[in-house]
DNA sequence: TCAAAAGTGTTGTGTGTACACCCATGT
DNA sequence: ACATGGGTGTACACACAACACTTTTGA
């Protein structure tokens, strides 16, 4: 949460409080909505989220998920798609919603509830376009996430099961890699996501076959052992996930 | 939407005129937050849902899916539950949220966005717990729907999808049947739901290997010919379906 | 005995899984 | 020549799809 966001929440608390005389907001309830998102990427062969250090109180120095209030006319995507690009430098990227949180004390200075999404950035866009920014930012192993502001573990939790969830039955990791990259690369980001091992001669055979990868004429060369050959998305299979 | 969730909103607008003075509000904005639900049952050898006629503007007379603003310290869940409740007279139900619905103007009135949930209700419990409510109220064919208030078309075209995806993968039909069911009666909801005919022998071999129906000592007479053995989900069956 | 839905098995096809060796490269 | 990861094929098990006839009942 950033700072405007922060003494946006105090000015409203303070206008709750000329209307608390009012018998009908005993009932109902104005909540104040943010949009949150949990932003992953593979680093050092991990699956890492990524996280800002709260400054101010509730939570404060504690690590949370990027998210903010809805700017004027803003949709919801929108609102997601803008913070998202305040903390990579990214745009156009695939972004899903994930759910909506609205525990009732889920943040103790008021009833604020979030619709959360997700998104995966390529490793290779994160180094090109490193942020300015001065907050204290960084990327985490999910499987080592303990402590989180507000519910953030738990929109983290659900969003990691999203993606598995995701790559069973739409194979959609390439977001997650550089523009070409190798088959094992790939098989890389199953297995880091699934959680498993996989068998080299049947991912190779199954990716191949869905028709979604073709072989470029370049290889790459990594150690002292035989190049491996690149490979890329076909186009074909980028619009296919944004109609998911 | 019931009316005084209407005069609610009136409150509200009347309430921002006073504060429109304030810069910090073209920023950023206090949208309301609704839950609306999709209500489905099967009447008629058809998927239907549960609409309300709208008495008053915008979109009077049209009819839309119940839904309300959230009550102090209730959950997302619990409004989504009370709201179901007050309509059908029927607790306990699974429930699950669908999706978040943003939109600058979907509501014409006021930012409001929508955390919708969608249920199932079995035929047999509504005959039981008619409901006593004066308001114009009635189930609708899913094939027969043109326009709904606000962008509820958009919000059961989803309930619809997400429906006919989780059908696939955990079979969670029983909602829709009363305690005991034949065979046939399942088999027909599958088919409603995932829009194709299905096969009789391939169909049965399939959901009794699933080991979550007992066979009941009873059979069904409907008609003059053979009766039908009557089946029963397990416990079992109804646990996993609430832990998705 | 007829009409109408209930109930029942087998076979082919395709998909997922298990598994071991040769290839190309730089040192 | 060796160490390292790249690259390849086959056999078996299992799930899914296609398909037609007999059974039980009331009229």
């Amino acid at each position: 949460m950033t700072v405007p966001d922060d003494s946006f929440i105090e000015q409203i608390q303070a206008s709750k409080q000329s209307d608390s005389a009012d018998s009908k907001l005993a009932t109902y309830e104005t909540p104040l909505v943010t949009v949150d998102i949990v932003i992953f990427t593979v680093l050092d062969n991990k699956l890492k989220v990524l996280l800002i250090q709260r400054k101010s109180p509730p939570f404060a120095h504690m690590w949370a998920i990027p998210g903010g209030f809805i700017h004027t006319g803003e949709t919801l995507e929108e609102a997601a798609e803008r913070r998202l690009f305040e903390e990579t430098n990214v745009k156009g990227i695939y972004l899903e919603q994930l759910y909506s949180f609205g525990k009732p004390n889920r943040d103790p200075r008021a009833r604020v509830i979030t619709v959360a999404y997700y998104a995966m950035i390529s490793s290779d866009r994160l180094k090109l376009e490193a942020r300015a920014n001065a907050e204290n930012v960084g990327w985490f192993d999910i499987k080592e996430l303990t402590e989180l502001a507000f519910d953030h573990l738990d929109i983290v939790h659900r969003a990691v099961a999203r993606l598995k969830e995701r790559l069973k039955d739409s194979n959609f990791a390439f977001q997650l890699l550089p523009e070409k990259f190798t088959l094992t690369e790939l098989q890389r980001i199953y297995e880091l996501i699934l959680e498993q091992k996989l068998d080299k001669r049947n991912f190779r055979k199954k990716i191949l076959s869905l028709g979604i990868l073709y072989e470029t004429d370049e290889t790459k060369m990594e150690g002292y052992h035989r190049p491996a050959q690149l490979y890329s998305f076909t186009e074909r299979q980028k619009v296919l996930m944004y109609e998911l």
